[in-house]
DNA sequence: AGCCTTTGACCAGCG
DNA sequence: TCGCTGGTCAAAGGC
C-alpha cells in the first residue's frame, strides 16, 4: 500500500478516537449528574444510549482501521479499559494516545529501545494516578527545555510490579501539560501499605473524598458481578473491553447503562 | 531506621 | 568502531 495511504489511516484513526473521545467526557458529564431521579433518571438513559452507541462505534472504527493496516499501523499496547471502566490511571483531565508502533519496517524510522505494554498518557497531573511511585531517575533530554523523570512502582522489590512511568513536561504555561508513559500494568495491590485516608490515592478524581467510602459500599452492593476491591481501590470482575480489543458493542452498552443507572440511583 | 529523592556513573542501542 | 543519547543503577544525603 502506499505511503499515503498510511498517513490517510492515521488521520482517520485520531480522528475517530478524538471523536470517541469528545463523546465520552460527555458521557462522563451526564454519569456525574447525580440528583436525577425518576423520569430524569429515565430520561438520561435516554440521552446517554445513543451516545454510548456513537463513541463505541467511533473507538471501534478507528480498530477496524488500525487492523486493516496491520504491519504498519498497529497499537503497541495491551491496554485495556478496566474495571468497569472507572479506572485507567492518570485520565483525570487527560487524553491518553496510542503511539504509532516504532518497529516499522520499509524505510521508516526506527527509535530505539522499543518498550512492548507500553502507553502514552497526556496529562495535566502526572503525579496523581492512584499509585505509589519510586523516583530512580532524572535525566536532561537534547531538544527539551525539561528533564525527563523515571519512576517504577514502590512495591518492586515486595511483589515484584513492573509497572514503570517516564514523566516528561512538555509546556509550561499557566497549566502545565505532561507526557507520561506508562510501561507494564501493576500487578501490585495498593492497599497493603495504603493510609484509608489519604486523598491522592483515591482513583475516583470526581467524588469528593469524604463520600467515597459509602459510595463504593453501595456500589459494590449494587452492581451485580462486580467486586469492589478495597485494597486496590478499583472495581474487579467483569472487564468492559477485553485486551484482544474484541469489542462487542451490545454488551459494553449494557455494561456502562448498567453501571449509570447504578450510580445515578447513588444520590 | 526506613524510605525517599538527587545525581553522577555506567550501560546499551543506534547512526 | 566510535560518539551520542536515553535508560538504569547505586551511593549519598534529606526528611
Amino acid at each position: 500500500m502506499p505511503m499515503g495511504n498510511s498517513n490517510l489511516e492515521r488521520e482517520a484513526v485520531i480522528r475517530e478516537v478524538g471523536r470517541g473521545y469528545d463523546i465520552i467526557k460527555h458521557l462522563q458529564g451526564l454519569l456525574q449528574l447525580k440528583t436525577m431521579k425518576g423520569e430524569d433518571a429515565i430520561h438520561m438513559h435516554e440521552l446517554a444510549q445513543p451516545l454510548f452507541r456513537e463513541g463505541l462505534q467511533a473507538l471501534n472504527h478507528a480498530l477496524c482501521i488500525m487492523r486493516s493496516g496491520v504491519g504498519k499501523f498497529e497499537v503497541k499496547s495491551d491496554i485495556k479499559v478496566i474495571e468497569s471502566g472507572l479506572l485507567v490511571p492518570g485520565t483525570r483531565d487527560s487524553l491518553i494516545s496510542y503511539e504509532l508502533n516504532p518497529r516499522i519496517e520499509n524505510g521508516c524510522t526506527k527509535r530505539k529501545r522499543v518498550v512492548e505494554n507500553s502507553w502514552i498518557d497526556n496529562t495535566t497531573m502526572p503525579y496523581e494516578d492512584g499509585y505509589q511511585w519510586r523516583k530512580y531517575g532524572d535525566k536532561k533530554i537534547t531538544g527539551s527545555n525539561f528533564s525527563r523523570s523515571y519512576f517504577r512502582c514502590t512495591y518492586k522489590e515486595e511483589q515484584g510490579c513492573q509497572a514503570k512511568k517516564i514523566v516528561q513536561q512538555t509546556r509550561n504555561e499557566d497549566v502545565p501539560s505532561f507526557q507520561v508513559t506508562y510501561t507494564n500494568k501493576h500487578t501490585c495491590y495498593l492497599g497493603k501499605t495504603m493510609s484509608p485516608s489519604a486523598p491522592q490515592k483515591n482513583p475516583f478524581g470526581s467524588i469528593k473524598q469524604d463520600n467515597d467510602n459509602n459510595q463504593m459500599l453501595q456500589l459494590q452492593e449494587c452492581i451485580p458481578g462486580r467486586a469492589y476491591d478495597d485494597e486496590r481501590q478499583i472495581f474487579t470482575g467483569v472487564s468492559m473491553v477485553e485486551s484482544n480489543c474484541e469489542w462487542d458493542i451490545d454488551s459494553l452498552l449494557r455494561d456502562l447503562v448498567e453501571y449509570a443507572s447504578y450510580d445515578c440511583l447513588l444520590t
